[in-house]
DNA sequence: CTCCGCTGTTCCACCATGCGGAACAATGTA
DNA sequence: TACATTGTTCCGCATGGTGGAACAGCGGAG
């Protein structure tokens, strides 16, 4: 179907272009105009895109894809309901932001965010997705993926996200392998200049990692020691919502 | 495009009653099953569904729904980065819930959300959609709705949420001309028994409503008497907001 | 003002490709 | 065992998507 495939295609690069116009889309898409056009009508039709404001002449997305992007989390048997208690009890313990992330390919989407009481916070949309390396969250995932999958990550080449500083897959063994012992991974500012954060994972009834729980806090809050800290918090508490998910 | 319209029915059946399989998609769409599994198939090679762990036979959405989906509010010019240190604000003014929405068609959809501080609260996850008539932020709205636009709303049949009983549209004309002199819309309790809220109504650059703001609280939090104190604080934000998008 | 490069849009003939009935297989229920 | 489900494969027909070419509208440069 071969019409299906680039009317999602279109989709998606209007989704990390918006607004966009045709032309431009054809020409990322390597595409003929006229198809990418008929694609955008269709869409319209269907109500995943819309004029922008004003200007008829390029596209944005509706909240219909919102509306059911948005059930995309609902499958995982209720991870959802599960999850959020043990998060609510993470942040009062901890009074501070509570993330909870599903891997999606090489990345960590997050899928709910409790924020933390304290003023200074950093602020992630829902849906935001890092690579697995860069993030605490992903590197807890990384330590407990299947020998293969794993192998054929580190081949990629990796950065640290802040400084583009390129990170040796020893090195980055070497750290899942005391990340696996210990049961939560940290992050201290190595990402984003001012967010710290450790994190667990979180595997389903096949006891296959499919997530992490993190904590995040400024790195004034979050130093190595403080980390030794939240590290056993949210180790258990992903190790809570582990259980809770087997037992569906 | 048939099949891509054929494509986007799917998905949507399968956004809202996942995990699913082929013939009850089909029998519910009035589709043949070979046209329905054609669907599946290229969604899946799109990446967009894939099968529900263990039943190969049933399907449910993929992350990436959600990836694309989170883009969609984006659109409206940075209303988010606008919109969140407004909310922040206004959560810690308050302690209590704060909820954006945007407006979709004739329901009211939740992309944002900063929860409160005191321990009880109701939760309610993002991209969530409820009638206009039904919940505060959805009566902000209405009382800046073109008038013709009201007039075919309140055509349709209304009930409140909870307790199913009708609503006359005159009294719901009324109530909205109160909302409209003193800026905020109030909801106690009326469509889920344990959440009570105030809303009000934000506008777009060409000063047309496209959402609200509200505060949600338990309903012993949240009296009449105590929605007037949070009633200015909510319409006070809110017409920040819209000062802010008018600025863009 | 005119030209040029860029937009988005319309038209149309060809033929790839999606359509869907029928027939099959693999379940689990009476 | 018989039956009513489920999901899956096959294939001939004609529907409808494809994409080149040609047109229109806009804005900036010379």
């Amino acid at each position: 179907m071969k019409s299906v495939r680039i009317a999602f295609l279109v989709l998606e690069d209007v989704a990390s272009h918006q607004p966009v116009g045709v032309s431009e889309i054809a020409r990322r898409l390597d595409l003929p105009k006229t198809t990418v056009q008929r694609s955008l009508n269709t869409l319209r039709h269907a109500g995943w895109v819309q004029p922008a404001e004003e200007a008829r002449t390029a596209w944005v997305l509706t909240i219909r894809a919102l509306v059911v992007g948005a059930r995309a989390t609902d499958a995982r048997a209720g991870l959802r309901s599960i999850a959020v208690p043990v998060m609510e009890e993470l942040r009062r313990a901890t009074e501070e932001t509570i993330h909870l992330f599903l891997r999606s390919g090489d990345r960590m989407v997050l899928i709910e965010r409790l924020d933390g009481i304290k003023p200074v916070r950093v602020f992630t949309a829902l849906g935001t997705g890092a690579r697995l390396h860069r993030v605490s969250s992903g590197k807890a995932v990384l330590a407990h993926l299947p020998r293969a999958e794993l192998d054929a990550y580190l081949l990629q080449p990796m950065t640290t996200g802040w400084t583009r500083a390129p990170i040796d897959p020893e090195d980055m063994r070497q750290e899942l392998d005391m990340i696996r012992t210990r049961g939560f991974a940290t992050n201290l500012a190595q990402n984003q200049p001012n967010v710290s954060a450790v994190g667990a994972a979180i595997f389903d009834a096949r006891e296959e990692v499919i997530g992490a729980l993190t904590i995040s806090a400024p790195p004034e809050r979050l130093t190595e020691p403080g980390s030794f800290d939240f590290g056993p918090m949210v180790s258990d508490a992903a190790r809570r919502i582990t259980m809770g998910l087997r037992l569906r």
